[in-house]
DNA sequence: AACTATTTATAAGA
DNA sequence: TTCTTATAAATAGTT
């Protein structure tokens, strides 16, 4: 008597764009919670800072900065010279998601509350990471 | 007749900073190339754009930025007013970047061409992921 | 730097 | 859409 599975579980798929719409953004969504805790993993195992933005297609942006980043640029600022090039659009990118996705923070903290309750261990430790767009 | 296990395999561990400098130095290294294949994978999967920046406590930088992201940054430039705000450092902080280290982009690409070669196929569907910093 | 056992992330399905 | 399940992928500790 043959056992059916429920369920193929995790298929291997391409790395490459995915064709269907509703796919797509399952997809998107998934793995953009994926990106940030693991960039908030990181921030927090080894002290580095890390800022990232995620633009979909759908013309919003998601952003995480870990605190202290502002700090770290300072540091850069003052190591090389002055450029004079102009277009600071990024900056302009960021300062603008701050507004539009403070949600995301939420994102983070609550990836991390979900572990962290599963461990029987408060937050204490983590409370610092995951806040998001500082500038 | 107990066949001893030859490694205890991954371990799981709490999401705190890790003391041990060396230790420290290796997770800093594994996970920020698991970060970086991560997000070119959701550029790839879901045509998205994604700029990342991971500061290291020793004061370098990693950035990746997939490409037409200055595309997309200029799209936010022109949904909102412009902020009078000064401190265009995180801006400052990617062009520096991007003349020191240019050298992930050989990581991504690295990345992409291990997975390919075991999957026995050519890099060409993802060859316009992972151009990092084009700002 | 390579290995391997195990955890974690996640593609499909319910 | 939220939850489940099976499996792919990432990675901690070891060598």
């Amino acid at each position: 008597m043959v056992q059916e599975k429920k369920t193929r579980g995790l298929q291997k798929i391409d790395i490459v764009k995915i064709e269907n719409e509703q796919n797509l953004q399952v997809t998107f969504r998934k793995r953009r919670a994926g990106l940030f805790k693991k960039a908030s993993e990181l921030c927090t195992l080894t002290g580095s800072k890390v800022t990232l933005v995620v633009f979909s297609l759908g013309k919003k942006a998601y952003c995480f900065g870990s605190p202290g980043v502002n700090a770290i640029i300072d540091r850069f600022e003052s190591q090389t010279p002055k450029s004079i090039d102009s277009s600071n659009l990024l900056l302009e990118a960021h300062r603008k998601i701050n507004v539009q996705h403070l949600n995301n923070e939420l994102t983070i903290l609550q990836n991390q509350f979900e572990a962290e309750k599963k461990r029987g261990k408060t937050l204490n430790q983590q409370r610092k990471v995951g806040e998001t767009c500082h500038w």
